[in-house]
DNA sequence: TAGATTTAGTTGACACGTCAACTAATGATG
DNA sequence: CATCATTAGTTGACGTGTCAACTAAATCTA
């Protein structure tokens, strides 16, 4: 994470005058300006999700639980008795396929998710939450929207619309 | 990554008047609104940094060169000849300790890496680019600002500015 | 209906992040 | 100076992301 691209500096010189410095120049002990406030931006998402990331896991780990597991949990539960085929799980998280597998294999194990092969196509493997995971996930609920209130509070809602539609787009951009 | 921890979906009845859905919710096939301004921003970080990690790696795959690895060549290039002792190296990449260890390993294994023991502080061993670390990054530096530039081209500069400030607002927040 | 293609999923190999335990050198203190 | 805390770094174990190769079932097509 973090590519912190731009953290050359310059030899250690003095800077008698040194320039106003961002919050994320400091942040990263950079001392040469950014090159573009692309660049800035850029990685100012790096950087903040990277804390997120950070916090969401200090808050799981008391209940030994990962981010990834907690997510695919959040998935199964909405999907129901039914469950969902492996595939669809990863779709839903927008992650690469080969990594559910072993994702639910280890969900699997610890009790929270049923896998059985499905009738009609068995090429498909169902997952479905157990009432163990379930159970979990009414714990964590707490604890998890506590941490989501904390996340946005220096922004009022106007300022929490904007973040999104600008994210909305650069998405759009990438895409 | 990417939480998505709303996916929770009601049965799949149909909706004959579907409300208007985010972007995000069409991107990881949800139906079940957000139940929060703050849950849709924070969502919406966590996906966009990860599609931008994703165009990174493609951008650095066909030089066998990871983001991390990446990231530590640009530091010890601002480093210059004197180098940076391992630790240095970490407080700039915002990341904890014990990585940074293995990833200079596998910079050293490809020559792009000098290690050597530090004469004052035998504790501490300095990292240094080489040449050929110099002469990679050199190649990376064109394919890396094009991608810079398209990340955030859907944004004008006032736009752009905008975010920078609700990043740090938000980090401001969590620190 | 036999053979080719597609789809669902698994597995192996490698790079990382993270925590905890551990070594070695410095520095502080009595 | 001997001891002890601190600092720098390494190593092991585990969870995970990612790519590529592979199996097996379903589907398409001639």
């Amino acid at each position: 994470m973090e590519r912190n691209a731009p953290t050359e500096r310059p030899a250690l010189t003095d800077r008698p005058e040194k320039a106003a410095q961002s919050a994320l120049q400091r942040e990263i002990l950079q001392t040469r300006p950014f090159s573009s406030l692309g660049q800035e931006a850029t990685l100012g998402l790096l950087r903040t999700v990277d804390i997120l990331r950070r916090r969401f896991s200090e808050t799981m780990a008391p209940w030994g639980i990962t981010q990834q597991q907690y997510n695919v949990l959040r998935i199964l539960r909405g999907a129901g008795e039914e469950g969902l085929p492996t595939l669809a799980i990863a779709e839903r998280m927008l992650e690469r396929t080969p990594g559910v597998t072993r994702l639910v294999d280890r969900l699997v194990a610890k009790g929270w998710v049923r896998r059985q092969r499905c009738a009609e196509d068995r090429r498909r493997v169902d997952c479905t939450i157990t009432a163990a995971g379930l159970d979990l996930l009414k714990e964590l609920d707490g604890p998890v929207e506590a941490l989501d209130g904390v996340t946005m509070s220096m922004l009022d809602d106007t300022e929490k619309r904007q973040l999104i539609d600008l994210l909305d787009r650069i998405r759009a951009g990438l895409a």
